[in-house]
DNA sequence: GACTTAATATACCGATCGGTATATTATTAT
DNA sequence: ATAATAATATACCGATCGGTATATTAAGTC
């Protein structure tokens, strides 16, 4: 087994709980079953640790949204597949989704919140660069790609959020309803 | 002036600034110009400064939203009236705002989560309120209060999360577009 | 087999954590 | 005026914070 990744599993599980700053090293090399130059090996510093976390996952997250987000002429379907892979993610990492909602939503000049700053700025172009791809047939769309990719972000976060909490099941159909809800905001 | 207001007013700034964890209450004291026994003499704990912070605050806020809720015939005047008190105090206590939505999505066994959450619950409950006294004029909304209430909550956090970025101005016009596209989606 | 490097542990560092025992100074009530 | 209480400060507590110096073991490399 590979302490390096144990590590970064059992920070996600414990950070996703309790949250980065209430978590201390000493907690994570114990829950890890390693001491804590085991931990200093392979990363930095606590803050160094996060930043290899946020990376492995959202290089898996960014992959599945960039793979969604093929713009081929029909906006609605490219919106579907992408907030289904978000949707999908969302249950298959959940630990680390409630993780990244706590850091978007953290205090500016947390390191939770820098730490995660760049991936979502990351995660707004590639909507962004849909809707500008857009509208090159949308007329009506030019000039407001920032503040549809915003929206819809907050859209897909709003019902993640709520899912995480127990209270809606995110299926395929929540998808369309989505997407519908989105559309009818951009074109009425 | 009062040290107890000094000191609620000294650590909502900080705490909005770099997280209710990251903020230690030595910190808070210094730059209120106080010691830690005035701290503890009003508050029992930092929890209890944290408690005490967050009923100030939701108070004057729960206060607005209730007074904007009152449900007279008309749907979606009220909803405008009460995402307009949103929006309002976001503005008015942007501080305040800040941290509360770094508490609603910090992780569930947080401190900082469970201190929110009472309230969170009490807004939830003010607008499924007003749900239920709709659907006696418009049946299509029956049983449906519970997930209409979170998706607007949703959407106004969400509205205000990119306001508070800088990336909006949250207009009286926004609250319009905001409960137009909130209503297009339930009737649709 | 000898040498090097990666991976780990023991034991420790100063600083800060939340919280308090004790004493002193204002304020208020009688 | 005096007693009681509220409001503050000095100085300290053990525990934990993030991080490291040193030593040892395991795993390759020549």
């Amino acid at each position: 087994m590979d302490n390096r990744e144990i590590l970064l599993d059992v920070a996600l599980s414990l950070f996703s709980q309790r949250g980065y700053d209430a978590v201390g090293v000493q907690e994570v090399v114990e829950a890890a079953g390693v001491t804590k130059p085991t931990l200093y090996h392979y990363f930095d510093s606590k803050r160094g640790l996060l930043d290899a976390l946020v990376q492995r996952e959202e290089g898996y997250l960014l992959t599945k949204i960039l793979q969604a987000s093929i713009y081929q002429g029909d906006l609605v379907l490219t919106l579907e597949k992408i907030v289904s892979a978000f949707y999908q993610v969302s249950k298959d990492h959940p630990d680390f989704y409630r993780l990244q909602m706590a850091m978007i939503f953290a205090p500016p000049e947390s390191e939770a919140n820098q730490a995660i700053k760049p991936f979502i700025n990351q995660q707004k172009e590639i909507l962004e660069e849909v809707f500008i791809q857009a509208a090159k047939s949308h007329g009506n769309l030019t000039g407001r790609h920032q503040r549809y990719a915003a929206g819809l972000l907050g859209l897909i976060n709003a019902m993640i959020g709520i899912s995480l909490n127990g209270e809606l099941v995110l299926s395929e159909e929540m998808v369309y309803q989505s997407v519908h809800q989105f559309m009818h905001g951009i074109f009425s």
